[in-house]
Order: structure tokens, then sequence, then C-alpha cells
DNA sequence: ATACTATCTGGAGTCAGCTCCAAGTCAAGG
DNA sequence: CCTTGACTTGGAGCTGACTCCAGATAGTAT
């Protein structure tokens, strides 16, 4: 009775613990059209089958590098209509990329000045206090 | 009469140009404490010296990568105490370090997503319509 | 059939981080 | 002194992304 017969997907719960996303939230992806709809039961009971996982994963993917979720809409939208729209997929696709790659940047920034502060902290943890600063390193980093 | 007699600050405006950020803005880090209290002129208007500046440009930096208000207030308000949270604040700072080095790596990955999607797209541009990905493939990256 | 648990829905609530507003002050030019 | 425009405050409002809830339904074990 529970052999093969079509393939079976996984509950919510399922998906909810191997994503490590809450049962609310996967409803939430759904309702806002950031994930396509998911296959249900005859019930009406959501079942994820591969290519619903692959959704999940796409959209918490990019969620936890921090896209917004309506930019995943726009390309659940323009995916759901088709090849004509592979052109401008694309382009949604570089202008992410670009602004990640900006993220990044600013991220490597951000640690530079994190890893020159914890130096500058490491003496003083030792010492009792803080050793001033050059007045070039003021220049870039400073309190 | 505008000779150096103290140093000249830079009013609320120049310093939301030069860090490109609203005066909003600049007034709520300072409200919730994200900077500490700008120094003000006798009739109680920001005029941000150059240590008043560090301040914003720290908040800025740590804001544009992600790092939240409240790590920062509780950041100030440690550093307000003196030599005594040294240790504290070194603690604080390699917690943030390692959170934002967590970031860079979800980037990353999704950065590495994105990357395949667009070679994929790029031939789907040409040829019309999507080439199917391979088995291995989908087991990383899908829809 | 009964009891029990998992899942469903629509909609309201929460939280962070701004953003906007009104009513009032300050400062410089005429 | 008067106007004009930048600046002040406290507080309300907004947006994005969940998160929680109540009441209804589905599936499972007894």
């Amino acid at each position: 009775m529970q052999a093969a017969e079509k393939e079976r997907g996984l509950s919510i719960k399922e998906v909810s613990q191997k994503f490590g996303i809450s049962q609310d939230t996967l409803r939430y992806y759904e309702k806002v059209g950031m994930i396509p709809p998911v296959t249900r039961t005859a019930g009406g009971i959501r079942s994820y089958g591969p290519a619903d996982q692959s959704w999940v994963s796409l959209a918490t993917c990019m969620r936890g590098a921090g896209l917004p979720v309506e930019v995943m809409c726009e390309y659940v939208k323009l995916y759901r209509q088709g090849d004509a729209t592979i052109r401008e997929r694309l382009q949604l696709l570089i202008d992410q990329r670009d602004a990640l790659m900006n993220r990044k940047k600013q991220i490597e920034a951000t640690l530079k000045r994190l890893n020159f502060k914890i130096a500058r902290y490491e003496i003083a943890a030792e010492t009792g206090s803080l050793p001033p600063l050059s007045e070039e390193d003021r220049k870039r980093f400073d309190p």
C-alpha cells in the first residue's frame, strides 16, 4: 500500500526540517509566489516532489543571501510564462549577481575594518587600554 | 570671523551627503544610540567634528554590511563605559566578524548558483530554450 | 465511528529599520 | 526687526519578511 505508485513527495514538515525553514515560511513563500504552487494530494495537502523541493532550495538560497522576496517572485512569474521570457530572466539573474557582488565587496570592506579593530583590541586586552591610532590609520578606520 | 577658533564641524546636511545617508537616518542613529551624542553648537544644532564623523563612518560601514543596529548600540554603550569593557568589545567584534564571514560564504554559494544559472541562460538566450540539466547538476542546482 | 495529530486557510500581529510629519527654534541677509 | 531656510524634537507611519492564530479539514490508529 505504501509502494511507489507515483513519486512520494515530502510533507511540509519534512521539507521544513530538510531546509531549516519554518512551515509558516514555506506556506508564505508559496502564497506570495516566491515558489510556484506546490503539488497537492487529493485532499489538498502539500506534497513536495523533487521539482517543488528544487524551488524551495532556490528560494532559501537566494533569501539566505539577502535577495528580496519580490525578485524571486518576479523570476517565478517569468519562469511560468515560458521560453518567451528567457532573456528577461537572464537579465534578472545578471542584475542580482551584480547586486550580490556589490554586497560581497561591502562585506569584505567591513571585514577589513573589523579585523583592523580586532587587532587593536587584542593589544588592548593585554595592556588594558587601546593604543592610539596613527594619523594615516585614522583616515581609513576610526573609533 | 570664520577663522579657526575651534574645529569647524560639518552640518548634518554635509554629513548626510558625505556618507550618502539621509539626515533622518543620522538623527535616528543618534537617537537609538548607534553613535554617541553628536557635538552641538550653543544653539543646539549638530556639528559633526572628526570624531563624530568617525562614528558615522563606522555605523554606515557596519550597517552597509548588514550588521544589526542593536549590535552597534551595544558596542557604543560598552565604548562609553571605558577601558573596563575592552574584553567585551573585543568579543563583540569577533562575534560580528564571524557572522559576517558566514554571510560572505552564503553569498559566495549563491553567486556560484547564480553563475551556473546564468551560463545556462546564456545558451538558452541563443537557442531559445533552456538546455536540460544533467542528473548530477540537478543534485546541486535546480530550477 | 472515535480520537488524535498533521495540515489547511485567511487574516492579524510583530519586528527591524527607517521615513515622514508638524510645530517649533536658530542663523544669516536685507 | 523680519523673512527665509536649515535645523530641532517627539511621535506616527511605512515596508519587508516573516510569525502566529483560530477554526476547519485530512489522514491514521484503535
